[in-house]
RNA sequence: GCUCGCAUAGUGUAGUGGCCCAUCAUGAAGCCCUCUCGAGGCUUCGACCCGGGUUCAAAUCCCGGUGCGAGCACCA
């Protein structure tokens, strides 16, 4: 028989491949800052697989570098807030790397008695030779005992120092993928860590701390960025040593936002501290704070990384795309008002009543604002013209009123009667813009986001208005 | 250089051999709406990277090419 199948187009996320009992899922940032906009992917996408599939989501920080990128300790709690926020529920556990050093290094004397990891005391420069000539390090033919002798003197502050000594997984070094060459595994740090301070000296790298936690927790599938491809291959073959079952695999592209080029965590953390930024909320930076504070919806930015999905493809995305989400989440609840920028006074000639009731929002009940009316309006000097004031009446460019209801096709203008004196702030890439103009009465509380007519939302601030979006 | 990955309209997506002269959203253009450059409704435009192969049949499988991206850190 020939059935016709119906065209069903997929909604959301892919099914997720594997066992849906007992999902646990994670999502390991680095604490050395405030989550950013490139973070929110990974966190929308685990914790939406982990409430659709009743499984966990485990909030890791991945705080095992003191040098590099040292944590930042406010960010801690920062984060844990920040997950919730953009999640709609907490972590069901939170796992600090810093705390679980004990495990790492337990894991790393099993992998040196067991003969599959070695303590290699070659430099960066030299190994990479060994790497590049696929040929064996003279460190790889250390026995366990030599071995576990040179990782006491990593350990020991009169022992080896930071460099000269690292413990490296035993791969294959004749294996095609060069990035899998006996990887390093665990190096010497002498920096205190922000959190705990001078009690360990030999600290994990990413492949390995991330592979062992993995373990420990049950992680079952790890979804991440496609640059952490080779990771999980490395990762992979340290859990055959263990013999240890890996977790499934997903991986998405690289995703471009136009608006936001060029932000690190590092890079906005010594520029907030230079004073260049207000803090971690400055409207110029591309944070989740940044975001919440311009108005910006945790469900918009969820629904927006739900509709990229998860294709490995490398995508660049106009920011256009996240507020269109955002608006269908605000607009039903903003209140319109209007703002005259560059105003040009207008006084209006003929019959007007002087107290007019103008609804908040055209179809839902956002109740009425009533202006008072003493014959004189404000319209942006742009507008200046044989015009309609919206909602009022017709006038010509002179200001004499033609007709109160609308008697053809010119152009609809927003007004301001009683206006106050306001400014507007608007974000655009690294600077931000600042208008001048006249804001309409109104009772709205700090926080509360307007829909400036014609311009676009915007969120009333202490000190003024800041645009959300068009 | 070595290794790995990806390739559908301007953008983002659906699609795992016949439902596909290809889905949906967004965009652009035009129209409608007792009145925003908002929201809503309608119409139109617009794509399977290239070349081979397998097959009765390929966007879908295989090979090659090209393009783009990533890894080869004692960062995550």
């Amino acid at each position: 028989m020939l059935e016709k199948k119906e065209h069903v187009r997929r909604e959301g996320l892919p099914e997720l491949p594997g066992d849906h009992k007992g999902v646990v899922l994670r999502f390991a940032p680095n604490p050395n800052g405030p989550l950013s906009f490139g973070h929110s992917r990974g966190l929308v996408v685990n914790s939406t697989y982990a409430k659709q599939l009743s499984g966990k989501l485990i909030l890791r920080f991945d705080d095992t570098d003191t040098t590099v990128k040292p944590p930042l300790v406010s960010a801690y709690d920062t984060i844990a807030k920040e997950v919730e926020w953009l999640c709609g529920f907490p972590a069901d556990k939170i796992i600090i790397a810093s705390d679980r050093m004990e495990f790492y290094h337990q894991f790393a004397e099993q992998a040196l008695n067991e003969g599959f990891a070695y303590v290699c005391t070659c430099t960066a420069e030299a190994f990479r030779e060994f790497r590049v000539g696929k040929t064996c390090c003279p460190c790889r033919e250390r026995e366990a005992e030599e071995n576990i002798q040179h990782w006491q003197e990593m350990n020991s502050e009169d022992g080896y120092q930071p460099g000269q000594a690292v413990v490296r997984i035993k791969t294959d070094m004749t294996l095609p993928n060069p990035a899998l060459r006996d990887w390093p595994a665990l190096r010497i740090q002498t920096n205190p860590h922000p959190r705990i301070g001078n009690v360990w000296r030999v600290w994990p790298l990413l492949d390995f701390q991330s592979a062992v936690e993995d373990h420990l927790q049950n992680v079952t599938h790890i979804i991440r960025g496609k640059d952490l491809m080779d990771s999980t291959r490395k990762q992979k073959l340290l859990y055959q040593h263990f013999a240890w079952q890996y977790p499934e695999t997903i991986y998405w592209g690289r995703v471009k936002v136009h608006e936001f080029g060029g932000f690190s965590t590092s890079q906005m953390r010594k520029d907030i501290e230079e004073g260049i930024y207000s803090g971690w909320d400055d409207p110029r930076l591309p944070t989740l704070s940044t975001l919440a504070r311009r108005g910006i919806k945790p469900e918009a930015l969820r629904n927006f990384w739900i509709e990229i999905g998860l294709s490995q493809k490398d995508i660049a995305v106009p920011l256009a795309t996240l507020y269109s989400h955002n608006t269908s989440m605000i607009d039903a609840t903003a209140p319109r008002l209007a703002f005259v920028r560059n105003p040009i006074r207008i006084e209006l000639k003929g019959e007007i009543d002087s107290e007019v009731m103008i609804r908040s929002h055209p179809t839902e009940e956002l109740g009425e604002r009533k202006i008072n009316l003493d014959g004189v309006v404000y319209i942006e000097t742009e507008d200046h013209g044989d015009v309609r004031l919206k909602d009022l009446c017709d006038i010509s460019s002179n200001g004499t009123i033609t007709s109160i209801d609308r008697s053809d096709s010119r152009p609809i203008v927003h007004w301001v009667a009683n206006g106050k004196e306001n400014r507007l702030s608007i974000p655009e890439g690294k600077e931000l813009r600042v208008e001048e103009g006249l804001l309409e009465s109104h009772p709205h509380p700090i926080g509360t986001i307007v829909q400036l007519e014609r311009i676009g939302y915007a969120i009333i601030e202490e000190d003024g208005l800041l645009l959300v979006h068009e």
